[in-house]
Parts: C-alpha cells; structure tokens; sequence
RNA sequence: GGGCGGAUAGCUCAGCUGGGAGAGCGCCGGCCUUACAAGCCGGAGGUCGCAGGUUCGAGCCCUGUUCCGCCUACCA
C-alpha cells in the first residue's frame, strides 16, 4: 500500500514527475520493436529545427502526438514514436552567421569548408536542445532511434530520392525567374514567400512613340524597373490601342527602343490597360517575354543593387534608385501622375526582406506528375485528412501547384548530386561521386554548388528514418505510418511534400490519417510572438503547474478547428483537477489498508446501487474517451475525463461510498465498496494515462493489485420494460431515454438532500396522445416508486417546471434502482431511435 | 480576387443526425462534513451577430447581410 499518506500533504508534481521519467527510459518503456507480433502503430516527429527551442506550438504538438502513443502502446499496439530534428537550411545558416558577425567575422572569411564546421560545431553544442525539452513534458518518443535531415543514412536517402526523379524526367535545371532574397542571397520557393499587404503607389508613365506620333501611358508599381523594359503589353482587343501594336516606343531615361506587343494575359480594366514589360524582374513579364521572343535586361542585382545595365544607377540600392528613378522620371516630364494604390508585397518569410524577383540557373522539380498522385490517394481515402474542412484546402493547393524550386545558394543543406564536366560540359547526375567524365573521360569535374531546399529531406522523413533506402525492417513493420499530428501552417511545406515523395519513394503514403490541429494563442486570441511580448514559455508552465497539468490544459482546448488559447489560469484549474485526483487517492489510501486480497468477490449483482452505478459509468467513460481518441477529439477525452473524475466519482460516489466504508457491522458491503473503489480508481488511473501520465502512473502504482482486481460491470444491461400497448416502438423508446434521464437525474439530487433542482420534464416528445401520455405517467411513477424516490410528477408539455419538493427524498435512503440497467437501457433505446 | 473558419453567460468555449440553452473560470450566498478551503452545496446572469425563410418546432437547415480572423493569388 503506498497511496499517498493521509498526513496532510499537497499534491507535488516535480519529483514525481523527474522519478517516472528516468524510470520509464531506464526500463526502455518507449522502445519499439520491429519484431513483434503486436499490430504497429507509428508516429514521426514533426522533427524541429535545430536552432529552435521549445515553444508553445512544439507543446500542443507534442502532447497530442503523446497522448495518442500512449493511448496506442496501453492498447496492444507495438508502437514507435519516431523523434529527430532538421537541419533548417536558412534558418541555421542564418543563426550561425549572425554569431560570425558578432564575433568579427562572416562566412565568405572563413571559406565553405570551415563554415559547415562551424556548423557542425554548433549543432552539436544546440542542436538537441528542444529534444531534451520534450523530456520534460513526458514525450515517450523511442529517443534510441533519433534522426537528423543531414545524418548519413539520411542524406543517402535524399540522394537517392533525387537521382530517382531526375532519372525519370521530374528534376530539372533551367534559368526561370525565381523569388531571390537579396539578404540570404539564395533563391526561394513560392511558399516561402509571405505576403504582406502595403500602402503603395501606381505610377502613371507617358513612354513616347519612337516616330513621335503619340505616346502610351503605363502604370507600374514599380517604377525602378522601367529601366530593365523591353516592351510594352497591350491587350489584343483593346480597341484603344489596336493601332500602335508593332510599333515602337522610346524607353525614357535609357533611350532603348522597344516594342509594343498584344498579350492577352493584360487586363484592359486595370491601370491604363499598357503594361510596361520587364521580363528580368517580374513573373508575368517573365512569361511574357518567353511567348514573345524579348530580351532580358537585367538591372538590378542578386544583392539588390543596380547592375551596370541600369547605367547612370548602377550601384544604387533598388529602394534608393526608386527615388531617383521618380525624380528624373518628373523632371524629364514622363511622370504623368501619381496615385495611391494597396497591393500586396512579398517577403522572405526566414529574414524579412523583401523578394526580389530574378532570373538564375535553378533546381526544379516537375510537380504535376506527383501533385496527381498524392491528390488521388487523398480522394480515394488511402490518408485521410482531419478535421475534414483540410481535405478541401489540401486540394486546392495541389491542383493548383507549380513547380517547386528545390535549389539554395546557400552552404548549409544537401548539396545537389550534380557535376559538369569542366572539359565538355557534361551535366552528370549520380548517386557517387563520379570520377571522370562519363561522356569525355576528362577527369575535371566540379560538383554543383546549390544545396537542396530544406523540405526536400524532411518530404522523405516517414521512411527516410526507417531506414530507406534500405529494405529495414523497420520499414517492413511501420511504414505506411499510423498518423501524422501536426500544425496547419505546414500543411503544403512539409504534408504535402511527404505525400508526393512518399509515393514515389516507397508507393505507398506515407501516412494514414493526418490530423492537423490549430494555433496556440494567447488568452486574447493574439499570436504569441516576441516582440508582443505575449510569450508563455512551456517549461516555465510547467515548472510552475507540472507537466500533467499542463498536458491536461492543451488537451482540453484542443477543440478541432479552433486556435487554442493558452493562459496561465486554464493551467492553475488543471492543476487544481491533479490535486484532486491525489486526495481522492488520499481517501482510498485511508480505507483499504485492510482490504485482503483473498478475499472473495462481491458479485456486481450484490453490490450496493451506488457501487453499480459507478461501475456503469466507468464503462460508459471507457468507451466515450476511446471513442474521442479515436477520432482526434482532445477536448472531449479531456472533458469526459474531468467531468467523470471530478464531478462523478469523486463529489458523488466517494461521498456515498463513507456510509458504507464506516459500517463495521456489514463487512460484505464494505468489503464491496473497497473492491469497487480499486476498481474504479484503476480504471480512472488508466484512462488518465495518455494525457497525465506522470500522476496516474505515480497512483496506479500505489493501488493495492491495480488492474487485476475488483468487480466489473457487464459492458451491456438491458432492462426489459413492457412496451405500452398502442405506442408505436420508436415512440416508446424516445419517451423512455426521457424518462430514464428523469428518472436518473432525480436520483442525483438524492446527494444534494436539501435543495433539489427541478427534474428535466419528460413531456417533449409525446404530442397530442393521451394514451401514451396516461401510460407514461404510469411507467413513471413505477420507476419512482421503485427507486423510493416518492411521488414523481408527471407534467404536460405546457406545464410550469415541477414543484421542487416532488423530487426530495429521505436522507439515509437505500436506493435499490437496478442502476445499470437504466442507463443502458438510455443507451439501447438511444440506438433503436436511430 | 478566390477560399476557409468564427460570432452562444462578464471571460474562454462546448452544443453530434433540428425537440432541454450548457461547462469551466469569474461573481453572489451558505458550509472546515472520513480525502481535497487548491474543497463542498446553492444562486444570479444569455433577444445563441443581424434580417428573412423552411418546419408543429431552429443555436443547429436555406437565403441574404454585418463584423472579426486565417489561408491563397502574377492585375502591372
């Protein structure tokens, strides 16, 4: 017997907390086998960026992927949390940058090689730390089989992966116009860019006619980069302009001619319906320019400043060029008007800055061979998609993708397989490094110098880290994976990538559900950021309230669909429920010391109502929080489980079960309290585990025989009433779920003894018969008389709400109500009416 | 521009396929009873964003509308 001592004495998380972990990871509790006869469940890490530290959405994450391992590994599941982290390309890079700077130094001093040292270096020093922050919140990941993107089995993986799809056609090197960050100096992909909406402005051009007939107007946002025009674009049915196509217009301030062309992507509605064409520096015009043969006139650079190109600009800063640009634009006349205008300007979502669009030799991959895959596997329920709402997002965004671009001038990632034959010019691609030429022999090669963007290794995750491409059997047991929990804000990074690289990869998804759960907030529905200074930090929350309670907090707000709004508060309530769940254990501690284990048990048929009662409700709770973990439910398991705990078992039947508990002179229905009570407390110590698992498992172990002990309810019990002659079946069925309920919270006030509440009214559902109504009247008052209840007063449904005193009952009254029955026969009805 | 979500008690939210407007916290009143005052019992408080419609009956279904939030997008 080591429940806790009734010595007063709060209920403490830390040391308990810090006592079951390292227990847990001594006895090698979260290690999963692959060998196993079990059926597999699995689940992979959303692995964390190495420079990150914990944070609340890490939290929530976490917890929910915690809760369902746990819940899984307690069910018969041989279950594999798979943990990692990822090497963050920009991110890292520019973490440690920032720490060269300080120091005096930059990366270009140190050289590549010396750099990724660096990197290295620092890694290993920062790397894990969020990893050993999850300790702290319980996370029962296998830490045994820890993976990071850019460990050796996995950069074997990403290499194969790559050389796979450039084999087949679906990698490809091209110069395109791509989002450039002048401050990273690396391309980016579309979904790396965020859009911001800002004040900006429409400048109005008059670009006159090389034969000085007329001019065009053209409006641009722009107006640096007219210095980089080729052409003008006109709608070829825009009657106004019909005359001037394939002419000629004198570029101001450059003095080049250029043409005007008709292009139907041109809105005639918009601006002045001429488009200044600058296929250097814009997407559209880009495309524009390739479906008419321009030339590209590059003005501004990979660092943001004006090339030679721009002339009289060069070396200017693009922003400080805008306003010189303006000014000579005014002074020569050719600014015919300014005007204010909203539009939305692109940002690189690692530093901020503003995305210059450029034309470089970049890495894509042919995306639509794949989006088909992974938008079919979806469709056809192979993974699901929840809260559904997702599904519909998830397609969009596939049906409507382009082609991703996976190359990065940066140092820090997978460098791209690619060599070129500095003799011939030969482009190879090979999962080895090539010693010659295959194509000229020469043995001059250089390998490409881009790094692969960051998600194309985190795609590859769900097998990469079981061990692909091997043939493991890790792999054999887990893959495809059970589910995969994380935030929507990856849903296209990371989901999607996955989706598609799983299929080719293994040919199979690479998941079966995927659950995506919201945003933390703070308690004002604020996003928490650091200059808002509106932060919570995970370990300072559970330093202060422990890791159950916190774990508890997060399940409970994690309604699907909604952002989960954190504070401090919600956590203290939490605690409060921990608290409690110690003293109900206090309580048992302090009336089982004599319970003997030989003792034979009582038959659920003899035990008191109140013990049956609870017993029935045990169950009902087992099936409601599994059937809310099954389906993703957080908030109900939370609330089922409190409402059950706190408010069932502890303010109802520990107060009923003293009576009992104190009288001597009937050992048998002692000895049935006491046996019902380990039952009862077994099953709320098991079914707090997943989301609590520190003070179940701290209680569980003190019960007397846990788990092996004690009266169970029968999982069914249908009591058999007489249906009324003349009420139809269905009818008669709704009117008793009433009537049982009635009847049911009727005898829950018994406990409140001086102040009933009114009864629900049972009149509802039975309109206009009066038969029905006669009969039901007679049913119950039968139910009440048997439950000793006195007279229940039965309404019509225009009645006023009973009179309270109808309902009061004795104190000290035995309830002899076959308990059970009642309320499975709700439940039995419950389905007839379906 | 397109799409999605939200609006229910002072606050945060739950309300499944249409039949009782609910929980937690906060507030008010009363209780140290074989665990827990970090507790127990009771109470007040809502035109369910607004306007129509369908229905015997609408928080829930339909139409319109307002206000928030988010995602997405190459109208310069």
């Amino acid at each position: 017997m080591s429940l806790p001592s009734p010595a007063p004495g709060a209920y403490d998380p830390h040391g308990l907390e810090a006592k079951w972990y390292a227990r847990w990871l001594a006895d090698g509790r979260f290690r999963a086998d692959p060998t196993s006869d079990k059926p597999p469940y699995c689940i992979v890490i959303p692995p964390p960026n190495v420079t990150g530290s914990l944070h609340m959405g890490h939290a929530l994450n976490n917890t929910l992927q915690d809760v369902l391992v746990r819940y899984k590994r307690m069910d018969g599941f041989e279950t594999l949390w798979m943990p990692g982290t990822d090497h963050a390309g920009i991110a890292t890079q520019n973490v440690v940058e920032r720490m060269l700077a300080a120091e005096g130094t930059s990366r270009e001093a140190l050289g590549r090689e010396a750099f990724l040292e660096r990197v290295w270096r620092w890694k290993a020093e920062s790397g894990g730390t969020i990893l050993r922050q999850l300790h702290r919140l319980g996370a029962s990941c296998d830490w045994e089989r820890e993976r990071f993107t850019m460990d050796e089995g996995l950069s074997v993986a990403v290499r194969e992966i790559f050389c796979r799809l450039y084999d087949e056609g679906l990698i490809y090197r091209g110069d395109y116009i791509t989002n450039w960050c002048t401050r990273c100096h690396t391309a980016i992909s579309d979904l790396e860019v965020e859009h911001e909406e800002a004040e900006g402005r429409l400048w109005h051009l008059r670009y006159p006619l090389a034969d000085g007939t007329g001019a065009v107007v053209v409006a641009t946002t722009r107006p640096e980069t007219m210095l980089g025009d080729t052409a003008v674009a006109v709608h070829p049915e825009d009657e106004r302009y019909r005359g001037l196509v394939g002419k000629t217009l004198m570029l101001p301030l450059v003095g080049r001619e250029i043409p005007v062309v008709a292009d139907a992507s041109v809105s005639a509605e918009f601006g002045t319906g001429a488009v200044k064409v600058t296929p250097s520096h814009d997407p559209n015009d880009f495309a524009t320019g390739l479906r008419h043969d321009l030339p590209r006139v590059a003005v501004i650079g990979p660092d943001g400043r004006m090339t030679p190109a721009a002339g009289a600009y060069a070396g200017l800063d693009r922003g400080e060029a805008r306003t010189r640009v303006v000014a000579d634009l005014e002074a020569a006349g050719v600014l015919v008007k300014q005007e204010a205008h909203r539009h939305s300007v692109g940002h690189c979502y690692r530093c901020r800055t503003v995305i210059e669009p450029l034309v470089s030799r970049q890495w894509f991959v042919k995306i639509q061979p794949l989006a088909d895959e992974a938008l079919a596997a979806v469709r056809d329920g192979r993974t699901r998609i929840l809260p559904e709402q997702w599904e519909k997002t998830y397609y969009h965004w596939m049906e409507n993708i382009r082609d991703w671009c996976i190359s990065r001038q940066i140092w820090w990632g997978h460098r791209i397989p690619a060599f070129t034959c500095t003799a011939c010019g030969e482009l190879t691609v090979a999962r080895t490094d090539p010693d010659a030429c295959p194509r000229c022999g020469a043995a001059a090669l250089s390998q490409e110098t881009d790094v692969l963007d960051t998600w194309f290794s985190s795609g590859l995750w769900p097998f990469s880290t079981l061990g692909w491409p091997e043939k493991t059997p890790e792999l054999a047991k887990f893959y495809p994976t059970s589910c995969l929990v994380t935030g929507f804000d990856i849903l296209f990074f990371w989901v999607a990538r996955m989706m598609m690289l799983g299929l080719k990869g293994m040919g199979e998804v690479p998941f079966r559900d995927v659950y995506i759960h919201a945003l933390v907030r703070d308690e004002h529905g604020q996003k928490m950021s650091k200059s808002k200074g509106n932060v919570i930090d995970p370990l300072e929350i559970i330093d202060r309230y422990g890791a159950d309670a916190f774990r508890f907090t997060l399940a409970a707000l994690a309604a699907q669909g909604r952002d989960v709004r954190l504070s401090a508060d919600r956590v203290e309530g939490y605690q409060r429920f921990a608290n409690k769940i110690w003293n109900a254990a206090r309580f048992a501690g302090m009336n089982l010391g004599d319970l003997d284990p030989a003792a034979p048990e009582v038959p659920f048929a003899e035990l008191a109502a109140q013990d049956r009662w609870v017993l029935t409700r045990l169950q009902a709770t087992v099936e409601a929080v599994r059937a809310a973990l099954d389906a993703y439910e957080f908030d109900k398991v939370a609330g089922s489980l409190y409402q059950f705990i706190w408010h069932e078992v502890c303010d109802w039947y520990l107060e009923m079960s003293k009576r009992p508990l104190l009288r001597t002179d009937a050992p048998t229905s002692r000895r049935g309290t006491q046996q019902t009570l380990v039952r009862v407390l077994d099953g709320v110590f098991r079914l707090l585990h997943p989301v609590m698992p520190f003070i179940s498992e701290e209680l569980w172990q003190g019960l007397p025989w846990p788990g092996s002990f004690g009266p169970r309810a029968p999982s069914l019990v249908v009591a058999a009433f007489p249906r009324p002659a003349g009420m139809p079946v269905d009818e008669a069925a709704r009117a008793r779920i009433e009537l049982v309920q009635a009847a049911v919270s009727a005898i829950r006030n018994v406990r409140g003894e001086m102040n009933v509440p009114p009864a629900r009214r049972v009149v509802a559902l039975v309109q206009g018969d009066g038969t029905a109504l006669a009969v039901l009247a007679a049913e119950a008052e039968a139910v009440s008389a048997l439950a000793g209840l006195g007279s229940l007063e039965f309404l019509p449904a225009d009645a006023p709400k009973p009179p309270q005193a109808a309902l009061a009952v004795a104190p000290g009254l035995e309830i002899h109500l076959p308990l059970a029955g009642l309320i499975d026969l709700g439940e039995e009805a419950r389905r007839l009416t379906k």
